[in-house]
DNA sequence: CTTGACCTTCCCCTGCACTGGAACGTCCAG
DNA sequence: CTGGACGTTCCAGTGCAGGGGAAGGTCAAG
C-alpha cells in the first residue's frame, strides 16, 4: 500500500504520515525497488489509534509514549489509564481557569455597557479595560 | 526614563518592550544622544493599558486596534464593547469545547479503571483509547 | 513517446508572544 | 582606565502540528 492510499485509508494527508514517521509515531515502512514506502494494513489500524488519540486531545508526545510501550512489548493500559487521569485533571484547569476569565470579561463587558466616551481620557487609553 | 528603568516600572522586560515597538504597540520613542531610547510617563500608562488588556485574554492584534483607534484621535470605547462581546462568545465556544472534551475523557478513563491488557491486542495499540 | 498522477527529499512557513544570544556601543564608579 | 551594568541591532529559536512548494524520480495509460 502505498503513501496516498494510506492516506486515503486513513483520512489524513501524505504530508502527515512523512511528518508521523519523522516524529517517531509511525515505523519506517520497507521501500519498493524504486524508493516508494510500502505500508502494511497495521498501518492502518496504528493510525486509527493516533486519530482516536488526537480526538482524546493528547499531544504527539504522549501517544509516542503510548506508542513505545506497545513496541517495546509491553501492555500501555495502565499507562493510558494514567496518561488520562492526568489529561482530566488538565482539563478541569484550563475549564477553571476559563471560567475565571469569563468572569472577569463579563464584568468588564457589563461596564462597558453604556460606555461614556468623555470618561476615558487618552493616556489611559480606555477604562472599559 | 530609559529601557531598564521602564521595564521595571511597568513589570516586564527590555525584550518585551522592544518587541511591543516592532509589534507597533508602543511608539518609537526618543532617543538620547547616543541612541538610547527615552521614554515619557505615558509610556508607563499605555503598558498599564496593554497588561490590563492581556489579563482580559486579548491578543497583541486586537489591542493594537484598540490602541490604533486611540492614536487616531478617536474614543475606543465602543469597539472595546464589541471586542469583549466577540471575546464572550469564544469564550463560550471554547468552555463548551473543553467541557465536551471533557466528558469523552472521562468516559475513556471510566472504561480503563479497571484494564484487562488482555483484552487489548498489539494492532489496535490499546483498546482504552 | 508523452502526459499526468503519484512518489521522493529538502527546507522554509504558519500563529502566538515572546526569549536567547552574539557582537558591539555607552556610561558611571572606583 | 578599567570593569561592570546598561544600552543598541539583528538573527534565531521556543512549542505545537503540520502545510507549501521546489526539484526531481516513477509509473501506467493513451
Amino acid at each position: 500500500m502505498r503513501i496516498g492510499e494510506l492516506a486515503a485509508a486513513s483520512g489524513t494527508t501524505t504530508k502527515t504520515l512523512r511528518f508521523y514517521e519523522h516524529a517517531g509515531l509511525l515505523p519506517p515502512p520497507k521501500r519498493t525497488s524504486s524508493g516508494y514506502r510500502d505500508y502494511t494494513t497495521a498501518a492502518v489500524a496504528r493510525l486509527d489509534f493516533i486519530r482516536r488519540s488526537r480526538t482524546a486531545g493528547l499531544t504527539l508526545a504522549q501517544i509516542r509514549e503510548v506508542l513505545d510501550i506497545r513496541d517495546a512489548g509491553r501492555e500501555p493500559c495502565q499507562h493510558v489509564h494514567d496518561l488520562l487521569q492526568t489529561h482530566l485533571h488538565d482539563l478541569d484547569r484550563q475549564i477553571a481557569d476559563l471560567q475565571e476569565l469569563r468572569h472577569t470579561v463579563a464584568h468588564l463587558h457589563d461596564r462597558a455597557a453604556t460606555p461614556d466616551p468623555t470618561d476615558c481620557d487618552a493616556t489611559t487609553v480606555c477604562r472599559y479595560l
